[in-house]
DNA sequence: TCAATAATTCAATTATTATTGAAACATGCA
DNA sequence: TGCATGTTTCAATAATAATTGAATTATTGA
């Protein structure tokens, strides 16, 4: 992945309302929503319920099949968890991971003075 | 952390560019990076460059302190950590984590029928 | 003090997103 | 067929965000 796929991800997932469509949608599991029901648990109107459905659909982090007069979404995984790759790929250059939760790399005391990693935009400059 | 804590966290992510000098910031570690060195590196206009770090301040993604007449910036992990914690948080949801390296959960070959989960927006509705 | 460098602010323009209500489409059942 | 339910589309409006160039502030060194 990279900066611009994942930016409509993050772009979808920005909005409170889409943010919690994803989420309620995660919690569902692979049985997945209906429309109607995401409407009412989170009192979201119909109209802009399927707008952000359809930003999340395009964004490729749910997906929907009809069932009967439903209408079934469900949270793709797959795509969470490319972009939860492409957010902490970077994190932990240099420094082990820390054995606790964190799923980015906390802050470490560093030793100054080794020139820039592998940064291809790190550019002299004297302090 | 809730919805409307991540959402404008997200929404600062969500900007090419400005995704672009978050990861340039966590690449450059705790050392961080001067704000010029960063419009150089990423070829933004200095103008577009503040514009799009003060919106990273303002979601606490980016930390800056003045260096001489420098300003560097650094990326601000505890943030970034708390968010991908809130992102993940619902991700397993009765499910077994993956041992491999995924982070959120794949799609589970499900049983069906087990009325819902702990979601207190799930709904009944008949298929 | 003056000039040069680093960075930010301001104002104007353009582009994108979100919300609403009305209408339309699709499915299932009497 | 015809009505009720579930969902989406459309059009209009309102709100937010990004980009640009000119001007401004701050720091350093001649």
């Amino acid at each position: 992945m990279q900066t611009n796929d994942a930016a409509p991800i993050l772009a979808s997932l920005a909005q409170p309302t889409r943010l919690d469509i994803f989420r309620a949608l995660v919690v569902a599991g692979p049985a997945g929503m209906p429309a109607g029901a995401l409407a009412d648990g989170l009192g979201v109107a119909p109209t802009a319920l399927s707008f952000h459905l359809k930003e999340l659909r395009f964004a490729q982090l749910v997906d929907s099949e009809q069932q009967g007069r439903f209408v079934i979404y469900r949270a793709r995984f797959d795509t969470m968890n490319a972009l939860l790759s492409f957010l902490t790929e970077n994190c932990c250059a240099g420094t082990a991971r820390s054995a606790d939760a964190d799923t980015c790399c906390p802050p470490v005391k560093k030793k100054q003075g080794s020139s820039s990693s592998k940064s291809t935009i790190s550019k002299g400059y004297k302090s």
